[in-house]
DNA sequence: AATGAATGAGAATTCATTCAT
DNA sequence: TATGAATGAATTCTCATTCAT
């Protein structure tokens, strides 16, 4: 499943060979099939355990007690991005496929995992609205789209931004310390703007 | 060509097959090898036409006079709108591909296009700057991924956005129009945040 | 189609790879499922050929004039006999195919065959009753099943045949020509017992 | 080997895979190659444990004393009628797969029981041609294929009968209490023909 | 310029069988 | 004795491309 997640963010679902995962897992061709049933499952698969990783964070982070709700919505952003980073391949994955996929058990899974997501953070900015921390009016969709769209282009496209930045001499994992912290200040910055100035 | 873009935004690049645009263009099969040598060819030219239609815009902008330089990032905002919500197709299938090529002349063809863009905005940036419009330390690659980020994540999105807020009644064109308007002073509101206000 | 036939006819529709077809037809391997689609396809498409051609003879020879019922009859079976030994693969295919498809396309095809033949040869069987050649109460439907089951079952096991009866020394040409013979004398001897004696 | 049986019989051998088999017979799918050999084994095996059990049936009928030779030959038929409706799954079996198998050892027990058969017959056939029962100029093989014929014929589209005689109202079982009792007053009358009638 | 026919390469999957335990 | 895991071979089918016309 490794070896598929990094050929599927590599070259694509579809780009990529069952044998190209078999001969990169340095498994027998037809265990792909044996175990997931067939390369279809295999993502599904995927999408599954990636998924259930993800579930449980969320709501204890906008439990903690002693917390403002900004400090929430940093911390937040924080789980997300070290998401995002230490699970590229995935994500780009994800990025690309919740276009392709519109129907089927992965998309369901994805719309669910997306509608739980944006309840809990409505509430964390209803919470923060009636605190008075946070000003009415706030488009909750919209902003994650913008916390999930700057991360994930981002990382998608880092090849992009180290060759226009003049980044070339930076190590790959130099300039992932460098985009995760420019990008953390960049969205907390942006969110706190959403969340707290009036126009 | 046409028939291909559908296609590639609908079913991915490698999702697609040469018949399956032969028969939706009612074209004959052998044609579309004919014409552009390949099916890689095929992506090539719609880059190259879709690239091309894109360049002259933003510098006229860039140029206008009598505007102020939000004035004229505001602009940029909505005819980037423009483009995505006008060639949702093409956006899809860059937003896709561009993490798939990283080499070979496409991935070329999208450097230098970016690298382009980077630099007439970061002129006009600093342009503000110098005019005192514009705050000092003004990160443009990370302010242009968030334009970009959530406005393709917006379009590419889209069907996720209207189940999760409950606009299924809404009629595609509506969706859209609705979509643009929010995402239009949404983007508006963040730039100017990032470029005029203070922490 | 010939090779896939005489393939079919020997080692089974299931044990029949479409590699053996393309080999023995002496055509590309894709070439097969080019034109047929697929190997089902392949299968039904000869059994439309094969049944196409042996509609029209049945009710020539049944509305035949200046005959008597018993000699149409009679016809009928040379008529028969004829088919099943100028199409012995086929008749092979027929006769193990029509018990494992019992849905989909090809089955309704021979239940319709099957339904033609039947209806018009109780026709037939009715008139010669009227007429007085025949004696009442006639299971033409169990009589039909003697026809073809002993057709088939000497044609599909004419191996055993041979070497049962000790005609190890007969040409293939030569033992054909005397199976036919004989069955031709056989059937006609039962269907005119079953036809005109009264027990 | 039962659910091989039947699942034989009812997708034919080619068309089962032992995966099938495993699962009906609720066993471990290694189970078969282990006790069996091979998948090719267990239908040999099958076919001697039901070519075993129809051997010695044969020879006490015709042994029976008391009987007139004609009588005999009707309690052959029975009996042969008996073992198809009994045994319809392995008689589908047996009717595809005689065909071919023209090889092998299966070939062999095959021929073998079928020579067996024939002899035995024959022998009752001049026992009642020298009492006098008979006529002279019999054909027994050409018989023996009509009885067969007929009965395979009948029991492996069985369902066809059913549809082409408007008796889809009827119980499996009623159907086939009423072939069954068609089908031996149907031969009977034919063998009695092919038996004694001068032309 | 345009195309119907053809093809070699490679796709995913299933198969009967084996083997370590 | 019995079995879960594993595998090499073979399956059907689709693909992008070519080529004679």
């Amino acid at each position: 499943m490794e070896a598929a997640e990094e050929l599927f963010a590599e070259k694509g679902f579809n780009g990529t060979s069952v044998r190209d995962i078999a001969e990169k897992a340095q498994v027998n061709l037809a265990m792909i099939s044996y175990y997931f049933g067939s390369k279809d499952k295999l993502l599904e698969t995927l999408f599954e355990y990636r998924g259930e990783l993800s579930k449980s964070k969320l709501v204890s982070i906008i439990e903690k007690p002693n917390l403002t709700s900004l400090e929430k919505v940093n911390l937040l952003i924080d789980n997300y991005i070290d998401k995002v980073f230490n699970q590229q391949c995935f994500y780009k994955i994800f990025t690309r496929e919740q276009v392709l996929t519109q129907t089927g058990h992965i998309a369901e899974l994805i719309l669910q995992m997306k509608k739980n997501n944006q309840e809990n953070i409505s509430r964390l900015i209803q919470e923060g609205q009636k605190k008075g921390e946070f000003k009415k009016n706030i488009d909750t969709a919209l902003m994650m789209h913008t916390i999930v769209g700057t991360a994930n282009h981002l990382i998608t496209t880092k090849h992009h931004y180290r060759e226009l930045n003049n980044l070339q001499s930076l190590s790959e994992e130099a300039l992932l310390k460098l985009i995760r912290k420019k990008l953390a200040t960049h969205l907390k910055f942006i969110i706190k703007a959403i969340l707290t100035h009036e126009v």
